[in-house]
DNA sequence: CTGCGTGCAAATGGTTTGCACTACG
DNA sequence: CGTAGTGCAAACCATTTGCACGCAG
């Protein structure tokens, strides 16, 4: 617990550094699978059952802000977690609402000098995500790169 | 109202063809924006005051279902719907919770070479789409096409 | 006719909010 | 120490559900 890099992640954006929010940041960088924040919020029972589930949503909310943490839509209608880390896309299982990580630098390099030819009128382009809607066939948990 | 097509499109599913259904079907095809289910409900309050939400939840549902249209994630925590037109893709407005469709031939004959090279073992594509992410600089409202 | 579709209202569940208390800097 | 952060519980709001009634086929 209390990895001092959380820390260092939290104190770098100015942001006081709480035991719930070391608890939080770490339980969304442990926890691979896009957590809910639910899901969060009883993980990090075990360890510190005091921590409300209102302060978990407060802190993720922050952590987004400050652009240490992603939020992902999942298919279902709840919002998902996922810690800011290389650009990565999602392959969504249409059958359960599981959510995992697809990268590939040839895939970034070809959207990148597709939206530098491509130029979107009146929109500043901030961030890319593709969401590939999907099948799993096997029940594997590792994170798929290509 | 009760525009023949959308009756035709209900019938073409085999289902069987209420007031509502032609309603909710019809206001989301008119209403370009992506709209909410509540702002789905409200805009047919004008011309069929007595049609429940619930309903038109229902009626939204099962329309997804048969492929008339389709879920978005917005950005916040609510659904929006869009009629299944041609493959598009999204841009995201970061500020306000706006969406707007981007659609290109070209972008999607790339990912299309890309996604046939690439194999992703243990998973079946059913549906890509591109959520782009970033800012209007402008307060345009027309659908943005290359 | 006969069962699927609807309206209504209550229930659910994720997320937000208000406020007194706590502890980080 | 002072103020930003937290815990708690109530409030909120989108969505779902159960059931009696109504209407499409």
């Amino acid at each position: 617990m209390s990895d001092y890099s959380s820390i260092e992640a939290l104190r770098s954006k100015g942001l006081k550094v709480t035991p719930q929010r070391i608890a939080v940041f770490e339980a969304v960088l442990k926890r691979k699978n896009h957590p809910t924040a639910i899901e969060i919020s009883e993980y990090i029972k075990k360890e510190h059952p005091h921590i409300s589930v209102g302060t978990v949503y407060k802190v993720l909310d922050l952590l987004v802000e400050k652009g240490l943490l992603k939020k992902v839509k999942s298919e279902k209608e709840v919002m998902r977690y996922d810690a800011f880390t290389s650009p990565h896309h999602h392959l969504y299982d249409s059958e359960s609402d599981r959510i995992m990580d697809f990268e590939d630098p040839e895939l970034d390099r070809i959207l990148r000098d597709y939206f530098s030819r491509k130029n979107i009128e009146g929109f500043r382009i901030k961030d890319i995500s593709l969401q590939i809607i999907g099948e799993f066939h096997q029940k594997n948990n590792k994170k798929i790169s290509v």
